[in-house]
DNA sequence: GAGTGGTCTAGACCACTTT
DNA sequence: AAGTGGTCTAGACCACTCG
């Protein structure tokens, strides 16, 4: 089994030090010549260290060592930046679109309303130290929300809720699942289809315990690790 | 982008049920034959809907379409075969060993004490309807659970605390992250090493809010989704 | 324009599972 | 004994990135 043996090799290098986080690997050839095999067992290798976090890859430009992950609190709704803030990290984010349209069957299901239900959607990217980590998508009820599409994106859409509208995240259900990144999604993140991703989902309720609206982030899976405490319920 | 069609192709089969949960498919080179291609390009489909938690892998055994993932709230006590029954499904778990010995370097740091402390070890395999799911190792403190190795493990961790020690599980900090099936841990989920995986660490307290235990439970990745609901701390 | 990663071909051998 | 999946080789072409 080369393909474990380069593994380790690798990995003991990103150990050391040798590799620090953000630094670019060599070009695939050359590895594969350095580990005296082909570019088809050496990738066998970088894909199993990207499966474990060690490793990303930028579609076409090539593979990366992973910086530490954010710890990601889902019951803690300071707005991402805030939350990067915290962990000494530089947040940013970027408006994809935003628009009044047609809920797909999923946000329909998630939001409890009726198939084809007219909706906000907007899309957004968001940055960790200069590097495309996650792709938001919120499908969000225009009742609460009157005119929303005139308001500006700049701040957190938490402010704009409370804000504007008056509107309070109270409680949260999310659900955490593994999948991989694929069509514009790994585009925005400039991952290579198929990559491994983390999707997290969460359907968030006002203080009146009004469903308001609901979330789809493909996260880039070595970027973040879930963390939470728990009171246990019974 | 040949890969992409082909993974689509499977994908549509699942969907249309031509394929059910639990279903082998035909031979790799069948697989590439029907597709007009070559194994190493089927495969990286094949590798695409694993990633995608569609497909699993039984080492050397072959491909399989992937059941419903089971629902894993980790603010919920309940044991796992009584989760498991709540979902309709048939739970049952395995006792691979345990022993007494000195704490790991990770054990030790999330348990708080001392490097080489002696601790409990608990591993156990669990499976979901006869399928193999999950490793779980626990760490535990022995001071709260003297004699612990004379104990029955044949009834859940959180009864024979209860049961036999009075003490009752009350908070718990988890963390989730995306890691990869090697060594002991692929072969008892008779995964092939580098399978994709969930890695579930919990750190566990008591009702008087001491650190009692802490475990890593190896998911199959396909095998769970982590679905919770949460009061907003902020 | 050179070099790189993404994709693909057409084989091969081995150890293991299955028949 | 036959067939299968796991692993590996030694190439190839293309579209893209980067200097």
């Amino acid at each position: 089994m080369q393909y474990l043996k380069i593994m380790e090799a690798i990995n003991e290098q990103i150990d050391a030090g040798l590799l620090a986080a953000g630094n670019k690997l060599p070009a695939e050839r050359k590895l594969a010549e350095s580990f005296n095999t082909t570019r088809v067992t050496l990738r066998e290798s970088l894909a199993l260290l990207e499966a474990e976090g060690k490793l990303y890859r930028e579609d076409r430009r090539g593979w990366f060592v992973s910086p530490i992950p954010l710890s990601y609190d889902p019951t803690y709704t300071t707005n991402f930046p805030q939350m990067a803030k915290e962990q000494g990290r530089l947040a940013r984010t970027e408006l994809i679109d935003a628009k009044l349209m047609p809920a797909s069957r999923r946000a329909a299901s998630l939001l409890k309303v009726p198939p084809l239900s007219e909706v906000y959607r907007v899309d957004r990217l968001r940055f960790l130290d200069e590097r495309p980590v996650v792709v938001v998508t919120n499908f969000i009820l225009p009742k609460y929300f009157p005119d929303l599409l005139e308001k500006s994106f700049t701040s957190s859409l938490t402010t704009l809720y409370r804000e504007e509208y008056g509107v309070i995240y109270s409680k949260t259900r999310y659900r955490v699942s593994t999948t991989s990144l694929l069509g514009d999604t790994a585009q925005h993140l400039r991952a290579t289809a198929g990559s491994p991703a983390m999707l997290v989902e969460r359907l968030n309720y006002d203080q009146h315990d009004n469903v308001i609206d609901c979330d789809l982030e493909y996260w880039r899976h070595d970027a973040i690790c879930i963390e939470s405490m728990a009171q246990l319920s019974k």
